[in-house]
DNA sequence: CCAGTCCCCGCAACCGTTCCCGGAAAAAAG
DNA sequence: CTTTTTTCCGGGAACGGTTGCGGGGACTGG
């Protein structure tokens, strides 16, 4: 075990008490001399002292961190959400604590009480399951630390929360398809426990009836969020009899899946088949053809979620905000125009 | 400021005495009979009562925190890596916390010193620069919290590390590059102040020097790790009078802006030109064509990395080990024979 | 020369736990 | 019935800071 230097020894090397010290080390100059300040910091230096921050935190109560809670791994995505969140605080004196729950919400409730005993000042939690815990985080909020909800968000809770504007990125989305000339158009859609999956199924659905197009359950395909998901309910598409020629895949992940699938199989994108999903990334610029895609403002996201906690942590009587973010539509080569329409 | 329930309340509550609840809570069985026990835990959960860790951490002198330091935020690579980490660590009941140097050496400097602060118990560092800190590393060690380098590792420390077999998974690539006919191989290499780079480069000019091959200086262009770099290297060198049928590069996000650079012009991968890559991920089996590449044992490092932590943890007079991975090298599409061989 | 003011500094309580120590009561041994 | 051992509990000091309060000394004004 290492011997830290206290302001204790401080005080003892230099005949004076360590409220003097504290004091001067936090330089304040009303109640401490110039004189004083000087050799408390010149000693502070040559002894090597450094703040304990757990009694710091002990003693005012706070523990000047944030919990911070996300569902995967996978993506950089909320590591890069995190990373901008960390930017923001930094000034602030905020530590994080980063936590996964890997999509299970018995982890992500132990994840909880591991930042209550912490005490940490406010969550930020992308959920990974939208009714799950639901009862868990209206009992946790009613008597705890601010917790505001980011990207997966979690309905009639009384907190903040910052997302984006799925149902229109989705519509918008879709419409492009129906513009370019795709009428059959797939979806692979994201599972039932996320709660975007129905803002997005449900845009995808108001496209097709405003264009007068049919709607056929076959061509929505339930799968999981990641690239194997994608190409495994590609395939079984290309196996069966389902004609389509366009896929609208809730993740980005599931579209390269299905790209590579397309890709193997020699079917042309965009001619034969083309592509565009939701939750785009630097990823759909970097594979050919590029892919369409949907990108969340993951700094802006940040930002509001950081305000947000801020606002809350401040003052826990602060009015609760539902912040929409829009989202860029970005028209990449995956969705030219099919070849039979030309 | 929300009012917790402490072991004082409990020990009011029940007429009895706070070491008493205490002993009962920690489950001290010779110390404190059953039936308090069971009162106390009663009690306890009746009154909500959350055990506070910073008290804990004071008193026992033990933050229970590992702190990590990565360099990006752009590859998921590091936060898997985290993940893992925390996977390994949950039973042993350290918290993690993630900072982010975002290549900046003075901010990696700031972050050990908010750890210091912060008195965690050991540092898992992907070093951002294998030079710049050394000095502060070595000051560090010798006093300090114990320190275990992952990935991108410092020479010449007293402490443990864990890494990829650099060199030999760089000579088996680029050899396999000749064997299938190669020969005028471009290196994007990596940057100077990550310490990888040197191992890559040589082993590069010794698989040259091996089969007979001259080595071109012009063959050797060093980039940056991200994507955009590899893309601009790539574009300069085609539009140079340079020859070459491969390239052999230091990042997958090198490789893949590479790879775009090629297929917006039509040259054809890998019959006119090959890609391989180091430090290979998920993404280079997404795209299409996949990339042969070097693949990392990821969870056997993160694996490694805790248990040298903790040997250091537990006594701080363990010796220092320096573990060097084996790595996968995964034949892809990217890397068939070139035209004119066949 | 004395009262009032201001500037510095020390004392001690406090944050919530843990743990050592000592003592009382009960149980076991003689 | 005494002595020893065991069992269980309370008191209180620590962990390392912060902060309100009070007091001593210097300085100012009358």
């Amino acid at each position: 075990m290492i011997k830290y230097v206290t302001i204790k020894d401080i005080a003892n090397a230099l005949g004076i008490s360590k409220s003097t010290v504290s004091r001067a080390l936090s330089a304040d100059c009303r109640n401490v001399s110039e004189e004083t300040i000087r050799k408390v910091t010149e000693a502070a230096e040559r002894m090597g002292y450094m703040k304990n921050e757990m009694a710091v935190n002990l003693r005012n109560s706070r523990a000047k961190t944030i919990g911070i809670v996300v569902p995967e791994a996978v993506t950089s995505f909320y590591l890069q959400f995190t990373a901008t969140v960390q930017r923001i605080l930094q000034p602030y004196g905020y530590r994080i604590i980063l936590t996964l729950s890997d999509e299970d919400f018995m982890t992500e409730r132990s994840n909880f009480e591991m930042f209550e005993n912490y005490r940490v000042d406010g969550i930020l939690i992308s959920s990974c399951h939208h009714r799950a815990n639901l009862a868990f985080y209206d009992n946790y909020l009613r008597r705890c630390t601010p917790i505001v909800f980011f990207d997966r968000t979690v309905e009639n809770l009384a907190c903040s929360s910052v997302r984006s504007d799925d149902y229109s990125s989705a519509f918008f989305l879709v419409e492009h398809l129906v513009y370019e000339g795709y009428r059959r158009i797939l979806h692979l859609a994201g599972p039932d426990y996320i709660r975007n999956s129905a803002d997005r199924l449900r845009a995808y659905r108001d496209v097709l009836k405003k264009h007068g197009i049919p709607y056929r359950p076959e061509l929505v395909v339930t799968a999981g969020v990641d690239e194997r998901d994608g190409a495994e309910a590609m395939s079984r598409i290309l196996d069966s009899e389902i004609a389509c020629n366009a896929v609208f895949c809730f993740t980005e992940l599931q579209a390269l899946g299905a790209k590579r699938v397309l890709q193997e199989r020699r079917i042309r994108i965009p001619d034969d088949m083309a592509i565009a999903c939701m939750s785009g990334t630097k990823l759909s610029t970097l594979v050919y053809p590029a892919i369409t895609a949907v990108e969340q403002q993951l700094d802006k996201m940040a930002e509001e979620a950081v305000r947000l906690l801020l606002a809350k942590i401040e003052n826990p009587q602060a009015p609760s905000e539902n912040v929409v973010l829009p989202t860029n539509m970005i028209i990449r080569d995956s969705t030219g125009k099919p070849e039979e329409t030309r």
